[in-house]
DNA sequence: CTGAAAGCGCTTACAG
DNA sequence: CTGAAAGCGCTTACAG
């Protein structure tokens, strides 16, 4: 069934069709229900690509998720319990605005190559990129295409400088006022001795949540202890090994700050193996409030950041971004929120 | 950039780019070279609908969710620990294939119009459908159009009898052989008083398991006990209050098979909050072996269910099948693995 | 208000 | 082996 033949059968020209179709305003409105009814009675509906094809957008947007660290590891995307819960949110968001989601990872350097191919072959109306060390040659690249992109966790001041002039929005979200929030919840607890367990300094916000953590101390007249800045690179296997490693010591600090709630867990797992309890040993406090940190024994004390607003934000930013032409580059920034639960406590 | 303008500048006609982009046989190294090279430096890739809608496969998969139970809760697709690892394995294993993956999540029956409307739209080659309550009406409709689909955790017998003829693949799990197992697991510690929270039975997984509990307890000379069959309509919410009026009544068995891992984990918070003790008082086992279920304490006893392997079999079958033309329903079935954690120990 | 026609960027018989 | 031409199914100036 195409065009033609609704034409045909409601007795107009395709022309008259498409404008039904398209809504357009003039066309009147018993025109209009006459070409609608056939429509309705064969359940058509225009070719996507003749559409596309013929200059109407094609209702889709790219998500793509860069995961360049994991890539030789069995933690690819689908064990990610960060971008998973992201994914899913996009999609739910757009398929409700009536847009299509056309989903992507990106595991290696090369594949930085497919973000740019998708867009050259037409087939989405824009993106939106989340993930670690995404590629701001890409990002530059696609701009310079005049698509519009929305990018999570990037740092606005690089994105200004190295890209210039585009259509882009950046999301980021308070990880400098969270970080601040739970460093000062440890020192109001009377903990003094407070480790860091580090995420990617490749990533915008590993880098702000080691350096808030930083500076967070030192305003408070404590200085960070080189022995306790441990590297775990947000990655669960490589927080293991660092934190076996810092119990090898025999020097623990009275509280340990996690980067991110994978590395908490896995820091978990191994004090109790060895038999160091949180939180009476050590405190153990989180960041990102993902599904297990509520369910994990002790529950972690973590920092919410609000993926599902931040993909809902997402998908809202990038629709609006393809109706308007105007090269833009916005910023914006989400709250996130303090949760305490049990693996934090008083230092004996 | 068009595929005049590489050949153009490539010395040769239209015709002669697209059959070095289609890697035809019947064109020159000496030509292929060149064009090839005038492609590389101009970075050119065809416009996927026009490739489209000359003939040519769209490289796309439609990857529908379909969770109308959850429609009115805030327990979306994004929250849901069993799809959400599916999502990202079949646009893992996709992805790797050079194929892209539109993903759409369908809340309400109006939505299931949602699955025909894509391919008539011609927006994909064929599509995976996964979820609960999958429509058999519009699976009927979309295979009569002569897509390739394929459905997971669907009888074989329903789709054979309601659709007949198409290019159909369901893809199962033993989950009669997993329930069994863990079944006998339970009895063999010496359990006789075997409750079951059951899933939703308008789904054949939540039907088989239920059955093949019975069957077990009923073969091994035990007679199912109507005060021990609750409904959990594979819901958090649903089973916790099925477990706190199970609670109420005083009367509890020694093991509570839980046809999914959420509910399990659901119950084991509503006993924990009632101060009855995992495995002492009461063995919990699950099923599916979601991340969660590793997570939380006392570890869950689950048959684990090969998420990722049953994605990568999809995506598989599906991509096989855009090929082959040939109407055929087939059935697949992946095995299942009972996985023994801490949740079950013998009865007091 | 409406239709005929051009055009979107490809692929593929067809003819040579 | 290769090009000219038709055609895929739409949308949109254009002309009336």
């Amino acid at each position: 069934m195409r065009s033609e033949d609704i034409a045909r059968l409601a007795g107009v020209s395709r022309s008259t069709v498409s404008r039904v179709i398209n809504n357009y305003s003039n066309v009147p409105e018993e025109t209009r229900r006459k070409v609608l009814k056939v429509i309705e009675q064969y359940n058509y509906s225009p070719n996507s690509s003749a559409r596309a094809l013929a200059g109407k957008r094609t209702d889709t947007i790219g998500l793509f998720i860069v995961s360049i660290a994991e890539r030789n590891s069995a933690t690819r995307v689908y064990r990610n319990n960060y971008f998973s819960p992201f994914i899913d949110a996009v999609i739910d968001t757009a398929n409700a605005r009536g847009v299509y989601v056309l989903v992507h990872s990106i595991f290696s350097v090369h594949d930085y190559a497919k973000i740019k191919q998708a867009f050259i072959e037409r087939r989405m109306d824009a993106g939106i990129i989340v993930g670690t060390e995404k590629d701001i040659g890409v990002i530059a690249e696609v701009a310079a295409m005049g698509y519009p992109l929305v990018i999570i966790d990037y740092s606005p001041e690089d994105i200004l400088r190295l890209v210039g002039k585009g259509r882009i929005a950046v999301i980021n979200s308070t990880d400098d006022k969270g970080t601040r929030e739970i460093i000062k919840y440890l020192l109001d607890s009377g903990h003094k001795d407070i480790g860091i367990l580090a995420g990617r300094d490749n990533t915008y916000s590993g880098r702000v949540r080691y350096e808030t953590y930083r500076k967070t101390l030192i305003e408070n007249g404590i200085e960070p202890r080189a022995e306790w800045d441990l590297k775990g690179e947000f990655i669960k296997k490589i927080a293991e090994q660092a934190v076996v490693r810092l119990v090898k010591t025999g020097n623990l600090p009275t509280a340990l700050f996690c980067c991110n709630d994978d590395m908490a867990i896995s820091a978990m797992d191994v004090l109790s193996r060895e038999n160091i309890k949180v939180p009476d040993d050590i405190s153990i406090a989180g960041f990102d409030d993902i599904m297990p940190a509520s369910l994990v024994k002790p529950a972690l004390t973590t920092v919410h950041v609000p993926i599902y607003d931040i993909a809902g934000k997402a998908v809202e930013l990038v629709l609006g971004m393809i109706g308007d032409t105007a090269m833009n580059i916005s910023t914006y920034t989400m709250e996130t929120k303090l949760v305490i639960r049990e693996s934090c406590k008083k230092p004996v």
